[in-house]
DNA sequence: CTACCGATTGACT
DNA sequence: GTCAATCGGTAGA
């Protein structure tokens, strides 16, 4: 219970690996306990032709992560703030998927410690928010999560019979390539960021 | 060394 | 809906 994907998961297209990670869980395990989530929304980020990709210009320090092994975390800081990504393809291949929002599971708890905030839909509700309830920084950068220790991502036991609906929309936050659809959340789980540009009234 | 800026969030009108 | 705090990474002088 609670096996670690393999390695062979994440050793595939990032626009696959970015569809199917979502309905696994996020597993964190620290000294103050666990917290788990269902992964609810993801983006994916191409290894060519994707200006959004912080590899685009090629390897510096900061990316480094995104041209190790697949299953290894890319965890980088945008306005001082963490956002944890899966790194995918072949080594040397620098594309990565982007967790943007998981749903509570386990350790809500915890995870209201953490953020300083009781409101659920504010606990892992973002990119940013979901590293802070789950300790995630820069300390877990390039951690193997096929590991099964202190950072993973598992199978949901008891899955549903029914494929969790996914829709596709635009990234969120990006100033390029703007109009790329490699963003996939659960259709109506409401722990999802942001509904999809243009919608609403 | 300085200047610019972003895969965000939270406060505010 | 709008807006700015925030700070490390990157590029350039």
């Amino acid at each position: 219970m609670h096996e670690p994907l393999p390695g062979s998961f994440y050793a595939r297209d990032v626009v696959q690996v970015a569809r199917e990670i979502l309905g696994k869980r996020l597993v964190r395990v620290t000294a103050e306990g666990a917290t788990i989530g269902r992964i609810v929304e993801a983006e994916a980020y191409l290894a060519r032709d994707d200006p959004a990709n912080h590899a685009h210009r090629g390897q510096t320090r900061r990316n480094a992560s995104m041209f190790g092994p697949p299953g290894h975390a890319y965890v980088y800081a945008i306005h001082a703030r963490f956002c944890l990504n899966v790194v995918t393809e072949p080594v040397g291949v620098p594309s990565a998927v982007l967790v943007r929002a998981v749903e509570p599971l386990d350790g809500v708890e915890l995870m209201r410690q953490r953020r300083g905030t009781s409101a659920p839909l504010n606990l892992t509700r973002g990119p940013a928010r979901l590293c802070e309830a789950f300790a995630i920084d820069y300390s877990l950068d390039g951690w193997d999560l096929t590991r099964g220790e202190e950072l993973w991502v598992t199978v949901e036991p008891n899955s549903d019979p029914q494929p969790v609906q996914i829709a596709t929309a635009t990234r969120v936050g990006v100033t390029a390539a703007q109009d790329l659809p490699l963003r996939f959340f659960i259709t109506g789980n409401p722990f999802v960021s942001r509904p999809p540009r243009g919608h609403g009234r």
